[in-house]
DNA sequence: GTAATAACTGATTAGTCAGTCAGTTTTTAA
DNA sequence: TTAAAAACTGACTGACTAATCAGTTATTAC
């Protein structure tokens, strides 16, 4: 690894723990064991810095997907609900650091002034939201997922399991018991309870 | 309003807005229309006035909901979860910085090294969790919530709305258009499917 | 009316921070 | 071997910040 990447790996923890605000660059050189000048030769300011994070985790979200999606197989769309939270959850605790700072109210805030901001953010959103409109697409052709409008039954079902990475990282309650809990829940909520395709729950 | 409560309500808004650290004492004084030293006659320090805003905070909403359960009258403990849903979404809505301030990482993150924090965030959260408990046991009386584990239900549901009033906080996404289908989706995830009490789906 | 108390002021202070820059070391290329 | 480029250093700076405090004004109590 550089240090142009050292610095960055650990201003991600640093930012995603403390906060932008409370992480002062002169304890992120300590911490990486650069000069604090070294800081601001690779990143230009302590913002081109944050940017450069979130292009990283940008990367890090697309590589994955493509990654998973090519070997995805799945038998029901019900059942890729599963795999997909199950994954969700994976990506979330592999790249914690990265997901809190995604939580970080600082980087919705920028992104509303900063457009760069808000073009990593839309597209980290968009790869996120999508795992669950495809899975909500895929069910209802097989017919295990209920006729529901995709886009906004996805939206929810990502700010459901988005809040339940929230609880865990929070450490507000023991969240990580509730994994099984999570899953049957998204299902009952999604599942088709018709034997037919079609569906009276459908809007 | 004392000049004691404009500080204190002025500083909910800055933090919730702008966060703790990135909020001035200095601004606040200017934004509160008092000399800077007011602020620290009035709390001993920011961290003292962040700790009187939380207390502000856990005031309001057992306020809020000793008045909601007074009145409270459902026909079936479904019923009541829209309710209570739209009550939720209602409260943080007309409280809207309050509840941006206890989505703040900083907020969780004092909470883990003061113990007056700590204190007042889990009486929030035991309010704030406690109304789905309440719907989902009122809901396995009368069967028209399915026999799922209470405690466990009631923290995804009460994770699955917060995670919602995130979304709309943020202007990720247009979350204001999505009330009628959370509701929806939340209902399809607990009700009971079962014309009797005793449901295949319990766990 | 007056003394005591409470509320308020704003200049000041000691400390912190992001960012700079002149100079040094390391790497690259021929 | 050497010259140029890139990487790195850390003392320094100017701007900013939480908190203080001596002094002022407003309120209360008798």
């Amino acid at each position: 690894m550089t240090r142009k990447e050292q610095i960055l790996k650990a201003a991600t923890v640093l930012f995603a723990n403390k906060g932008y605000a409370e992480t002062t660059t002169l304890e992120l050189s300590e911490t990486t064991g650069v000069a604090s000048g070294t800081i601001f030769y690779h990143f230009n300011s302590k913002e081109g810095l944050f940017l450069a994070i979130l292009e990283d985790i940008r990367q890090t979200i697309e590589l994955e997907f493509d990654r998973y999606f090519k070997e995805l197989n799945f038998p029901s769309g019900l059942k890729m609900l599963e795999e997909v939270i199950a994954f969700y959850l994976y990506l979330a605790s592999m790249h914690e650091s990265q997901f809190m700072l995604l939580q970080q109210p600082h980087t919705s805030k920028m992104a509303q002034s900063n457009a760069e901001c808000r073009t990593h953010l839309e597209a980290i959103y968009n790869r996120l939201v999508e795992i669950f409109e495809k899975t909500i697409v895929a069910g209802q052709e097989d017919a295990s997922i209920a006729e529901l409008p995709v886009r906004k039954t996805a939206l929810i079902a990502f700010s459901m399991v988005d809040g339940f990475v929230r609880l865990k990282n929070n450490n507000i309650y023991d969240a990580g018991a509730l994994f099984n809990e999570l899953v049957k829940l998204c299902q009952r909520m999604l599942e088709n309870r018709t034997t037919e395709s079609e569906s009276h729950y459908a809007t």
